[in-house]
DNA sequence: CTGAAAGCGCTTACAG
DNA sequence: CTGAAAGCGCTTACAG
């Protein structure tokens, strides 16, 4: 039967303490709380005592009492643009099921692809000081960038890589998989290419470079095949574009959007109007999202592999948190061409 | 310019504390505690130099510190089945939007659908004393809802409404919304309407459970039309189902799918498959989610308020955590039928 | 309405 | 390798 301290004070919470356990154990509160978080140079013999004892009262550590005394919290901040595009929600997913077995929570800040949003959401979740971070991409402001430095937090970046000394990241040249699905099109003989994007994050505007890369390689750029809209990315804009793009002299021969949502309503809006895919436009899309193999027809895009990314960047994480630094700083977690009937 | 305090301990992390603010405005840390918190029975002069003192010195809470005097954190634990669901992101985004401002944060669990994965969660959860829970309707393990009451975290319960003294809950009737949609279906003169579903939550048991109502009135209830299937929602499946209810006979003229994805699959197997939609064969789903206006024919469905829902629950889960009781116990959010081309 | 004391449950820093 | 003391930065509970 467990028997918490016999005398407990005015202000008892009536919690298993780690004095409870080292009490049981028979040892000093510092032995036990060293026995339990696994620090070296404590004797093997008392690290069992103080273990089953711990076992026995089903004890289990204050997280706010710890985050005081060692000024460090028990979760780690996740900055990313928006939930609404499936992307981050497969990165999140395999953060948190990364994290979790560790005893670390992910707590998730929507930044809604703006500079200064991210920055008052660092703000608040270093208050917190927690034992890790990730954050979207390399494009921040300059505060940001400071405050990341300064707290000396553990930070991962997720979604692009960096060679940069002391940077640590996860992720995928979003350049060379824009540049690998343009020399598909031009391989199936596609020659007047427009690059269709929104948003414009940083990552479209790789994208873009890559595509701009291949058709200049070829002669075949031209600033006219170029559609880039700032208003957020959605089924209903990649619809509009579609028909704009249609609209176009002299004709384009296949659009590459720079995210799926944009090509599945381009898609749909193609059967709308009776413009054959691929025969008289192919389409192609990036990031292979929900449903994309599911079009009519099924959409050409470029698979990448977020839950391989997640979990690479919370495993990196945890290395930096335990001060083992990652057997590499850059992880390139790679892209695959999926190759279906649009194009 | 800011003096923290001119001597500093060993352990002293250089934080502006309230100590510090408590010295600038002349009062004891007490005070300073109080008039920041807004407590009543403060001299309002006094209140008026501590928070000028906070301002000039630029002070924050020590959350951890907070957390720990208090036994309360400030984070509000939020359990959800998936991310996946774009229903629930936005659900989520609205109750962040809501907690923020206040001063809490949104811890995210993921359930998948799964009691004891919730339980689990729940249990971790509550080690860090949430200020406030938000859990997703009302079917949960005996031990989950234990622990809620045990816990005495105050608790908002979403996607459902409950009439039952001290549940707190923000939703709407899932089997009104079911009948109305029904009720569409038969006004518009079909007659062998089927119901198909997967995942199978409480919610979608719920729909079905309308739906079954309905056509039980009619006197056009066949078990033949029902169509549950445990497995995760998603268009490839809402494809798959469509085929196979195609096949049945006596023929069906019109599918009620408890989700828009599996409707938005379904679609687009019929226009693979050349079958007229709504003339051969009405098609309707459920949540509004993101691409159904866009679908070809546009989808009919169930407008949910998501956003409204996440943004009242966060709103009476703060109220709950001030120990103002809210308004109401249950807030209704209700629904709206979206009648477009598939119906 | 205000404050001195004690305490929340851990870990750091030091000494042995 | 182990432990007594002090401290992290707040709030509770009590007294005035």
């Amino acid at each position: 039967m467990p028997t918490p301290s016999p005398t407990r004070g005015r202000r008892a919470s009536g919690r298993i303490t780690l004095a409870d356990v080292a009490h049981s154990a028979g040892v000093s509160a510092m032995t036990a709380s060293r026995a339990l978080r696994g620090e070296r140079h404590v004797d093997p013999e008392l690290i069992a005592r103080v273990q089953a004892a711990a076992r026995k009262l089903g004890y289990v550590p204050d997280p706010a009492a710890r985050a005081l005394a060692s000024q460090q919290g028990s979760h780690v901040g996740v900055l990313i643009p928006a939930l609404s595009n499936a992307l981050f929600v497969d990165v999140i997913e395999a953060i948190q099921r990364t994290l979790r077995p560790a005893g670390y929570q992910a707590l998730i800040g929507i930044t809604h692809y703006d500079q200064s949003e991210e920055e008052q959401l660092l703000r608040e979740q270093l208050l917190h000081r927690p034992a890790g971070l990730v954050v979207t991409g390399f494009e921040h402001s300059a505060a940001t960038r400071e405050l990341i430095v300064r707290s000396a937090v553990p930070c991962v970046h997720v979604m692009e890589t960096s060679q940069e000394e002391g940077v640590y990241s996860v992720g995928f040249s979003q350049r060379d998989a824009a540049r690998e699905l343009t020399r598909h099109l031009l391989a199936r003989g596609r020659r007047r290419i427009a690059f269709a994007a929104a948003q414009l994050d940083p990552r479209t505007m790789q994208r873009l470079d890559g595509w701009r890369g291949e058709m200049r390689s070829g002669g075949l750029h031209d600033a006219r095949l170029e559609w880039l809209n700032p208003a957020p990315s959605s089924m209903a804009l990649g619809g509009q574009m579609f028909e704009q793009i249609l609209a176009q002299s002299p004709r384009v021969d296949a659009i590459f959007f720079c995210n799926d949502d944009l090509a599945q309503g381009a898609l749909l809006t193609a059967l709308r109007l009776g413009v054959r895919v691929p025969a008289d436009m192919a389409v192609a899309g990036f990031n292979d999202l929900t449903g994309s193999d599911q079009m009519v027809p099924p959409l050409t895009t470029v698979g990448t592999r977020r839950g391989a990314m997640g979990a690479a960047a919370a495993r990196m994480l945890l290395a930096l948190i335990q001060r083992q630094p990652p057997e590499q700083a850059a992880v390139d977690v790679g892209f695959e061409l999926a190759v279906r009937e649009s194009t």
